[in-house]
DNA sequence: TGTCAAAAGATAGTATTACTATCTCATTAA
DNA sequence: TTAATGAGATAGTAATACTATCTTTTGACA
């Protein structure tokens, strides 16, 4: 039996569907490539052209611009964030071992566990921790929120706002905590790899580290260890 | 007495030292509200131009491009942010109060206190909450980082990590703690005021909610209150 | 087998961006 | 008096961020 993760995107995000053609596949592939190898600022859709040897009017017929490309990217990453998390956490029942596997998978560099053939995992998680709040911070991210670009990020935050509140009914701030963990699982990687003076895991430069500076932030926070 | 606060920057940051011309403050001056009005991605160094009435030429005499400018602005907002947190919490012996200060300058609006007549403050915050994170989420962080661009950042998250270990030499995250406080600081706030389905400060959007869930998440884990 | 539509290749063109170069002119400090 | 500094003026270039149009390929269905 093979599966094979589909993820329904928002179409406003698109012009043309990349899932649906052979060239869209090679589109978010390849772009995922390329923001990884050169970043998103110099990132542009004739070299991602030239790269896959097809048009720039190729792509354009698929994104409006680089920026709703890179909207797409990180929205699929969300929703395939809160996917694992279901996946990973659907026979737990303790919700305090429910959030710790929520840190764990937040804050540690994926394996390709499900099979999505046009998307590289874990070459996606390290653009989306240098690039991913590039989608939303715009002149723009009211319009671009009304036209519901951002829920597979909020629909993860409220998840984990869920988790948060099963572990502590009581605690007040659930949705900040629960965007604080997202955030930090990737700023902390980030600091901790290229301005380590920010962090305390400069020295062995180990993602186990995070998870357990989360887990004591968090479950402080909440009062249940 | 006048009191005009002079902040030393690294000068591999610009080519001219825009603090000692006229030319010089107004690039910094209108540099600040071109961004906040219309984001950095559309700010050009030709707009930038026409809103003072120079040339483009000229402001390139100063700043070698726009991504240098707004690591000087963010640094000088980091230095500054520095001595605010000197200057208010100089007098207080208690470490937990002095914590509880710095929570407050960093994640409330700032009034104009000082006077540093090139630069509007209130609107500097702002544009360093929604693209501060800019200036080192890039590909050459590491080379910037080694001219020493983000000094002033690294400075105040170890100020304030001390702080923190003043309140408990035990706790084993001071850094990382600080890195986070800052950061959501700025990026609660954004959230409240752009995605507030991230944050439960949604409905009133007051930035003292802001301080009263980032002191309850520094309190919790370092477990002084 | 023909035909229709969708996908994609080919080519061209434009406005703006991100610079670099050079020359002139006014001010001022030695 | 002169030399240096700041800054205005003008010009030019390569790359970026698109838009438009026309042609060819592919593959589904009738």
């Amino acid at each position: 039996m093979e599966l094979q993760l589909q993820i329904k995107m928002n179409d406003k995000l698109f012009l043309r569907n990349p899932e649906q053609t052979e060239l869209g596949k090679k589109i978010i592939l390849h772009s995922i490539q390329l923001i990884y190898k050169n970043g998103f600022e110099s990132f542009t859709f004739k070299k991602l052209a030239e790269n896959i040897v097809t048009t720039e009017a190729g792509i354009y017929r698929y994104f409006e611009n680089k920026h709703r490309l890179l909207i797409y990217i990180t929205a699929w990453y969300w929703s395939w964030v809160e996917y694992r998390i279901s996946f990973h956490t659907n026979n737990i029942k303790d919700p305090v071992k429910k959030l710790k596997k929520v840190i764990q998978l937040l804050a540690t560099t994926v394996e390709d566990d499900i099979k999505t053939s046009h998307v590289n995992e874990s070459v996606l998680h390290q653009i989306i921790i240098a690039e991913g709040t590039k989608a939303y911070l715009t002149k723009h991210v009211t319009a671009d929120n009304k036209d519901q670009f951002f829920k597979p990020y909020k629909d993860l935050c409220a998840k984990i706002g869920d988790i948060i509140l099963e572990c502590n009914t009581k605690y007040k701030y659930p949705k900040s905590l629960s965007s604080t963990i997202i955030e930090m699982a990737h700023f902390q990687n980030f600091f901790m790899n290229n301005l380590p003076a920010l962090t305390d895991f400069g020295k062995d430069k180990d993602e186990l580290k995070i998870v357990l500076f989360l887990e004591d932030l968090v479950f402080s926070s909440i009062k249940k260890v």
